[in-house]
RNA sequence: GCGGGCGUGAUGGAAUGGUAGACAUACCAGACUUAAAAUCUGUUGGGCCUUGUGCCCGUGUGGGUUCGAGUCCCACCGCCCGCACCA
């Protein structure tokens, strides 16, 4: 008897599909293509196990499909740009693009042993001269076709480091390596004008058909639809009316103020005059950019002194306050506030002390709003206070309707859509991304790089020296020699744009370059033809909003730019999003650090003993916090490294499948991958044991094992087609101790066994092939030919169904599969237990589901 | 604050609106062994007593729709993710 060597023979399997060249995917007109796309990661040099759960799935997807007759792509590559290769550069010295490959390298070692089928001949990272060249000639296309322009922006600005921060690098509102307080700052910077694709953005999402329904409706979200009304406040003094819009026109009558953005003209035009609110408004600019941020401040206000006329009666006067609350994007920086029906509006004008007036009250209620906002569903029907477009009772979506007709009809308003969405700010300040390949001439203005000149490379140092990453700021400006150039228009001395760009960029056409990686230009059009669209993404559902609506909107800037045919706009065919790997933290219960920090422990430093979990050393007890996202501050990562070499990367593989569904978290335990281990030693012990029988020998209940095997080639394939890989998993075990138990000869066993590999090999490729080998099959498995259920053996000549009474299991008959309706009732009604429980009387009603269930209604 | 998701035994979880708890872990018992490990077999949601082909309860909480609800609807509670410069 043999035993279960995985590194040996992971190694040895490994080995003959590079030899056989099967992962390299080339065009094969007429065959169908299948392209499998796991979201490519980000060097950081350490392979996690959420990196293996994401490509595991990724795999076990490419292997099917390969053995169901697809031509398969399933390339893999590195997001390779971003903070952390500057932010160890400032750390420890270095140079990020050393960093960077250096890491790329080691993952890659660390990815190798898992097994997967991916075409490394197409490899990059986004780092790449090539790439990010290719990506600078997108950027010239798009400046060409008007689709990125130059504006004005807000950035989080750390005033003692004189430097932009990222929203990551500002805690709790200050800089994370200064402790200054954060402030918002304005910058001219490049935008992608993704808003004008609003709509098509929108709509485009009812074909995304084979997306889950929560992305496709966090998207809609955030591009934000709304429909409402525009007009303008004419001012009491009779300086510039103040254009509002709102979604709830209906509320106009129980309007208790006019709040403008501190970032409003109005605003600033009271800075530049009043240093009382040039301070206020100061304050209001404390704190980061994120809408988080604002919206979870201290509600602030400042009563302007300007008043307007309510647009219905003009004897009506409202205040304008600044508050901090309103952001200058969205709308038109100014709204008009209704505390009874709004509840942040309420809390506002509690605090300033400003009138609250009901718009409208519940059908049998008078009593006006105190510290809760009325606020009903837009469906309800409420009474209107005296309501000016004739309505009493009605529902908000009626008034709505109602008052922009007014409103138009009295010609001070009109009715608009407006979208959330905002134009996508791409520059960034720093120095490790792609830089925009235009120049800033002092007569020509900004002019856009040559193509032929592209790429524009990063320096890699500064003229002889190495690049100073430890001050704070990008590098790139306080470099003269890269800096400075000629003006590609007059010639002329120029300089160059420093800033570079945000790296979604990058992560927004990677799929498009996959399909022709070496090619001169962005992409092949034939190529991308053929190999577009992604038939299967996958990845984390963090990326739900910004990555995949980016990409969205790079494949039409890059299919009107001519670089993908226009069947590519959509560039994702079926998305799926897993989810997390996490694992248990131990923290101590009784002790903490010297700051008064809790301690946590590795797993292997405790143990579970009598009911709970100890410290092995001290015996101090643990607080267990199951199922906690992997965090090195909490010592509970698991290396992937660690348990390949302990188990072999099949167990790893099998785990990170086996123990929950594939969109929600698995938590690693211990228990688990080394019941996974078990398992798959015990398949291989059963294949030697077939290995031992006399060949060709019939046995007991031969049919009945063939039987249970058809039916799991059935459930195991429409799980793995369905991302239903823990069932599938699940009836794997189930078919596993079937065939243990069987007492079938050889000949069906030995079918039974090479199935049962064939099912597992998307899985656990290695030991599939080795079981495949030992039992005489042709050629390798991973390319043999998908089993197919034979229909005539799934067939049940009888069932069993449930007879419930008045909706409870009362008991159960047995009859014939095909049995009519009438006559299963009549059976149904004979049995005992329904005999009962009629007492002799007739049942008012009994449904009978085919296959399913029997329920009479006593 | 806004948007989205999730909540089922001791644990991970299964269940096209149709027998809740498949499969696995853990625990317990047994076989094998001098012993242990490994392996194999079996039991296990809670309660009741009359021990049965038994009854009652049970899918975060409270309501609702339905012959029938873990699943659909409403409200609430708890946890997780995203919020435009993290990747």
């Amino acid at each position: 008897m043999s035993r279960y060597a995985a590194t040996k023979i992971e190694e040895k399997w490994q080995k003959a599909w590079t030899e056989a060249g099967i992962f390299e995917a080339k065009r094969e007109p007429g065959k169908e293509k299948y392209y499998v796309l796991e979201m490519f990661p980000y060097p950081s040099g350490k392979l996690h196990m959420g990196h293996v759960r994401n490509y595991t799935m990724g795999d076990v997807v490419a292997r099917y499909k390969m053995s169901t007759g697809h031509n398969v792509l399933h390339p893999m590559g590195w997001d390779a740009f971003g903070m952390p290769a500057e932010n160890a550069a400032m750390a420890s010295g270095g140079h990020p693009k050393d960093w960077t490959y250096a890491n790329i390298e080691a993952m890659k070692d660390q990815m190798k042993p898992l097994g997967l089928s991916l075409d490394w001949s197409r490899e990059f990272a986004t780092c790449d001269e090539d790439y990010y060249g290719q990506q600078q000639a997108l950027f010239l296309d798009f400046l060409e076709n008007d689709l990125v322009y130059r504006k004005n922006a807000v950035v989080n600005w750390d005033p003692v480091d004189m430097t932009v921060l990222a929203n990551e690098q500002v805690e709790g509102g200050r800089g994370w390596r200064s402790g200054a307080l954060v402030e918002r700052r304005e910058l001219t910077q490049w935008f992608f004008k993704i808003s004008d694709y609003s709509e098509e953005l929108l709509s485009a999402l009812d074909t995304l058909e084979n997306w889950p329904a929560k992305v496709r409706l966090m998207q809609e979200n955030w591009i934000g639809k709304s429909r409402g009304l525009q007009f303008a406040f004419e001012r009491s003094d009779g300086g510039e009316a103040i254009e509002v819009y709102t979604t709830r026109p209906d509320t106009l009558n129980g309007a208790s103020f006019v709040g403008i953005s501190p970032d409003h003209p109005i605003a600033k035009e009271l800075e530049a005059e009043s240093a009382e609110v040039a301070e206020f408004v100061a304050e209001c600019r404390k704190g980061g950019t994120t809408e988080e941020a604002i919206e979870t401040a201290e509600k602030l206000g400042y009563d302007t002194g300007i008043r307007v006329k309510h647009p219905l009666n003009p004897d009506w006067e409202l205040p304008v306050w600044i508050a901090n609350f309103i952001l200058m994007d969205y709308g038109t920086g100014a709204i008009f506030a209704c505390p009874a029906h709004d509840q942040r509006d309420l809390d506002f004008c509690r605090k300033y002390d400003l009138p609250v007036l009901n718009a409208f009250f519940m059908p049998d209620d008078v009593a006006p709003v105190e510290n809760d906002a009325l606020v009903p569903m837009k469906s309800e029907k409420v009474r209107w206070v005296d309501h000016f477009a004739g309505l009493t009772e009605a529902t908000g979506e009626e008034a709505i309707n109602a008052t922009v007709d007014f409103a138009e009809k009295a010609g001070w308003g009109q009715g608009v859509t407006k979208y959330r969405l905002r134009d996508w700010g791409l520059s960034r300040q720093r120095y490790w991304g792609c830089p925009i390949p235009v120049v800033h001439c002092p007569d020509c203005g900004v002019v856009p790089e040559k193509k032929e000149n592209l790429p524009i490379a990063l320096p890699y140092d500064e003229d002889g020296k190495a690049i100073d990453f430890s001050v704070p700021g990008n590098p790139l400006d306080r470099h003269p020699s890269w800096r400075n150039c000629a003006c590609p228009a007059c010639g002329k001395p120029a300089q160059r744009e420093t800033d570079t760009m945000d790296t979604f960029v990058d992560s927004s056409w990677y799929f498009s370059r996959f399909t022709a990686p070496k090619a001169a230009t962005p992409t092949n059009l034939e190529d991308a033809a053929y190999w577009m669209n992604v038939d299967q993404y996958i990845g984390g559902v963090e990326h739900a909003i910004l990555h995949l609506l980016y990409a969205r909107f790079f494949s039409r800037a890059m299919q009107i730019c001519g670089h993908l045919p226009e069947s590519a706009k959509e560039p994702f065919d079926a998305l799926f999003t897993q989810g997390m790997v996490t694992h248990a933290i131990y923290e101590n219960a009784e002790r903490k650090d010297e700051n008064g920090r809790s301690i946590y422990h590795y797993p292997n430093e405790v143990e579970d003993r009598d009911g709970g979990v100890y410290v092995k050393e001290t015996g101090e007890k643990i607080k267990v916090i199951p199922s906690a996202k992997m965090s090195k501050s909490k010592n509970n990562v698991v290396d992937p490294l660690a348990i390949i070499s302990a188990y072999g990367a099949d167990t790893a593989r099998w785990f990170v499948l086996s123990d929950s569904p594939p969109e929600r978290d698995v938590e690693w335990t211990a228990s688990g991958a080394e019941a996974a281990y078990k398992h798959l030693n015990r398949v291989w012990n059963l294949c030697d044991k077939i290995g031992e029988m006399e060949p060709g020998a019939a046995g007991q209940g031969d049919e009945d094992l063939l039987r249970e095997m058809h039916k799991t080639i059935r459930d195991v394939t429409l799980g793995v087609e369905s991302f239903g890989f823990n069932a599938s998993i699940a009836r794997l075990y189930g078919f596993t101790n079937t065939l243990a138990k069987s007492k079938a000869g050889q000949a069906a066993q030995k079918q039974a066994i090479m199935v049962l590999a064939q099912l597992m090999s998307p899985m656990v490729p290695h030991l599939a092939e080795d079981i495949w080998a030992h039992q005489g099959g042709e050629g390798l498995i991973t390319t043999a030919p998908w089993p197919v259920a034979d229909e005539e053996m799934l067939v049940e000549a009888s069932v069993t169904l449930p007879i419930q009474i008045n909706g409870k299991r009362r008991g159960e008959i047995t009859v014939a599969a095909d049995l009519d309706k009438a006559e299963v009732e009549k059976i149904a009604l004979a049995h005992e237990a329904v005999q009962k429980a009629l007492n002799g009387g007739a049942p008012k009603k009994v449904i009978v589901v085919p296959g399913r269930i029997v329920n009479v209604v006593a």
